[in-house]
DNA sequence: CATCGGCGTTCGCCAATCGCGCATGGCGGA
DNA sequence: TCCGCCATGCGCGATTGGCGAACGCCGATG
């Protein structure tokens, strides 16, 4: 199956003479030359390959490409290529922009992105919206992304003086018992919901809510207060608010939040807390890449 | 061709009695909950569906994922992971950490997630080492992103008066005539290299080079040195260095520069300059996510 | 006003591939 | 030592990828 003879269009490589293979050689006025990490040059066209080459073309390009264009960079037939496409955007990983058929990164993409960022990157990119956070209120900040099926703390800010903390980067918070995990949950869609509620939960304190009416009760009220309270849920003495952060376009990959210990945090008014938060989720969506 | 009975597993199902479908249902401990851009819950068992699930497994684990995690997780036989996972590997999608047997975003997902990243996201994750040299220097910092076939500049950072820029966000760099572009250049692998000389390249000014063995000599010292020189050979009058960012697994992705005005910039120490360049470089790999 | 060319879309066909079961080979723990 | 876990090949069948071709649709062109 070595010198199996291969059907398909030899590559973007241009012709030697004027016409191409097919008698139809278009021009390709830029060229592809696609290909940055390519590992392994054998492999590079398979199915998964292509797909590959057409999200980094997609990604590399700044105001998105139309269809022909990736065919042309990649070399396929226009209609080959519209049934990739169709697989790529049914899958989220790219989009077409809005009434245009140009091709963008799609959400699944992007949450792949933010998947993969490390927690020392998080630090540039909201340290300052939960620094204001903390100058506001006196207690410990955070910001937590949509996991698996858990929040992860990705960082935090204590005020000084903080001697303990219930939300350090990489611990993972409960969707279902934290703040921060609610205000995820809340706003995934009712799929994402369903397959949650469908698994067992643990319960943390003898308030912690693990039955699936109730919680799904919590949800529509997170959803129409915009914001998640979890209050001995999960910590004992313990009050936090969660806000989701929106992601531009509807997706919810992850929340902010804020807490601290409940007879003295209880002192602040909600509607206040709100507000900020609300504020700050703006801010922070903005400022991881969600604004344009 | 709705109706049609698919011979492949349930999906990561728990079988309903004790014993599995097969008849060696192993456990799962955690489970597997893939899958969190969920856009068309159809879809998502595809090949290619497959493949992102993967993508996104291993992306969210935090130390990498053995074959045989990913199976679970996925609900398919190791077997077929392993074809897959050969499938990825080869593209550089992903990658084994060294020795280990788990497996960890490639070199590939690195570089398609680099790219979708917006230019807002770069100000918060890059803007304090640009400042730093900008402070130093007096003169103009960027940062260089390798894009296609040339070094994009996604971020700049002005001194305060400058009159005008020659690397504002946006504009694509020549690897063959911007120091942050040589400084890309130099350290891409040999097919890369070989396939950019293959091409066509502009003469900007009379000093670019151009010639193949010329620019080959230049990246020997390029390496040599750490640190590439450009003047006169893209904007006419100006001076820039460019110093490549490591990736931490060998990839050069990012390079950083400063640029100035060649009778003016003339006057700082090159070894003073390459120090500086040195230690942005090492702070950007560390705040890009390549630090480990 | 008619025509042409580019672009996106759809359809049938063939085979490359994907996914499965099974068998095999290395590696570490009991 | 043996045994189990994990990783790796090898046929087989169903699925899907890729191609050619044809079809609307729109704007540019004569």
């Amino acid at each position: 199956m070595t010198g199996a003879v291969v059907k398909r269009n030899p590559a973007p490589v241009p012709a030697p003479d004027g016409v191409s293979a097919r008698g139809r050689g278009p021009h390709r006025p830029p060229g592809p030359f696609t290909g940055i990490g390519t590992a392994v040059p054998g492999k590079n066209d398979s199915p998964l390959g292509r797909y590959v080459r057409i999200l980094e073309s997609v990604a590399a390009a700044d105001t998105g490409l139309t269809l022909t264009e990736i065919a042309q960079g990649l070399g396929l037939q226009g209609g080959t290529v519209h049934r990739l496409l169709r697989g790529l955007v049914d899958l989220g990983l790219l989009r077409t922009r809005a009434g245009s058929k140009r091709y963008v990164p799609g959400p699944r993409l992007r949450s792949l992105i933010h998947m993969t960022l490390d927690r020392a990157e998080y630090s540039g990119l909201a340290q300052s919206v939960l620094d204001r956070l903390v100058d506001e209120f006196g207690e410990t900040a955070h910001l937590a992304r949509l996991n698996d099926d858990c929040a992860e703390s990705v960082l935090m800010k204590q005020p000084l003086g903080s001697d303990r903390s219930f939300v350090q980067p990489g611990r993972r918070l409960p969707l279902h018992a934290a703040a921060s995990g609610k205000a995820l949950l809340a706003f995934q869609d009712e799929d994402f919901i369903a397959r949650y509620l469908a698994r067992p939960r643990v319960r943390y304190t003898e308030r912690t809510k693990v039955d699936a009416a109730e919680i799904r009760r919590e949800m529509t009220r997170i959803r129409e207060e915009g914001m998640a309270v979890c209050e001995n849920e999960l910590d004992a003495g313990v009050l936090s608010y969660g806000h989701p952060v929106p992601a531009g376009d509807g997706h919810v990959l992850y929340s902010v939040g804020i807490t601290g210990l409940a007879d003295r945090f209880h002192l602040v008014a909600r509607s206040r807390i709100r507000e900020r938060l609300s504020e700050a989720a703006a801010d922070l969506s903005r400022s991881l890449g969600f604004g344009g």
